[in-house]
DNA sequence: CAATGTTATATATCAAGTTATAGACTTATG
DNA sequence: CATAAGTCTATAACTTGATATATAACATTG
């Protein structure tokens, strides 16, 4: 059955690098599914946003990870409803709210820089790897690959080579 | 205000080409509504599928485009209800629904690879030029690119370049 | 050939993004 | 300094993807 959107190039690359990410973002969750994380994939970046730059509020936030104010006001609900992180009025502007991460969280993403974001990392680099050239062949690579190799067996690979 | 998804790399290579992609997406929607066109830009692989292969029943459609079919099944109500696609039981097998471009559909369609999507396509390509090298790079640029010059302007200046 | 299993589609529910807008607070100004 | 304008967050409504499951039609087999 042939690709369509393959087949359509440059003129549907945004659905297309959607399709992409959404399933790289599927396998990873089954890598997380294993290891009895409790959130999902996709809070991760919001939580690393926090390691790396540690407050902020609620709009630096979506700033730094390139979305929209309410889909992080959503997601910080949801993690504070979870724990893993605290939102605290600024003190300087009452309107603003600074989010953190709790002690849980603080716990939880040390955990996961240690035990389980590498793997995942040496997975997708392992997927990424020896790609050049045009955008659209490293793309059907990068789909053929899958295809062959899902991303929770390149992650066991990779944890065992780099241990 | 560091951008977290890029930082990370491989790790939220997932997330990264997801959000390009919705940008994308939503750039390609501008162009068309200013064109007064009247369905979403994510409506058009369903119907250039149907172009390219013809009449296919559900789950070929799903697997031809690669989304899951209660997606398609959801599209194709849609469309219906615009009347650019029509569904017929299929005669060999009643549990399939042969989707099919109408009279309209096919008209839209014509329109559309005509006097649309050729610029866009433009558009896109215009965006991914020149690029090579390794494909976090190669995302890096696209970003950088669409945040100096939306996808909208490329347009312009594509069609008024490929006539 | 009835019962069981399989397949195709529809439906329900969830997730995570979007835009538009309202409400609370801050800043600027006449 | 009161009011107007602006900014920050929350909420509502929508979009578009997903998975899980129900239903109906077909296929197989004891």
């Amino acid at each position: 059955m042939e690709d369509v959107l393959r087949s359509l190039g440059f003129l549907c690359l945004g659905s297309r690098m959607k399709r992409i990410g959404e399933q790289l973002q599927a396998d990873t969750q089954r890598v997380l599914d294993r290891l009895d994380m409790r959130i999902q994939s996709s809070q991760y970046p919001l939580l690393a946003a926090l390691d790396r730059l540690g407050p902020l509020p609620v709009g630096e936030l979506a700033q730094s990870l390139g979305v929209a104010q309410p889909g992080v006001t959503r997601s910080v609900a949801l993690l504070a409803e979870l724990g893993l992180v605290e939102v605290n009025p600024s003190e300087e502007d009452q309107r603003r709210r600074i989010v953190s991460l709790s002690r849980d969280g603080r716990r939880l993403v040390d955990q996961a820089k240690r035990d389980i974001w590498p793997g995942i990392e040496n997975a997708v680099a392992d997927l990424c790897a020896d790609l050049s050239g045009p955008l659209l062949g490293q793309l059907a690579a990068i789909e053929d690959r899958l295809a062959a190799t899902p991303l929770h067996r390149r992650a066991e690979n990779a944890r065992v080579v780099a241990p």
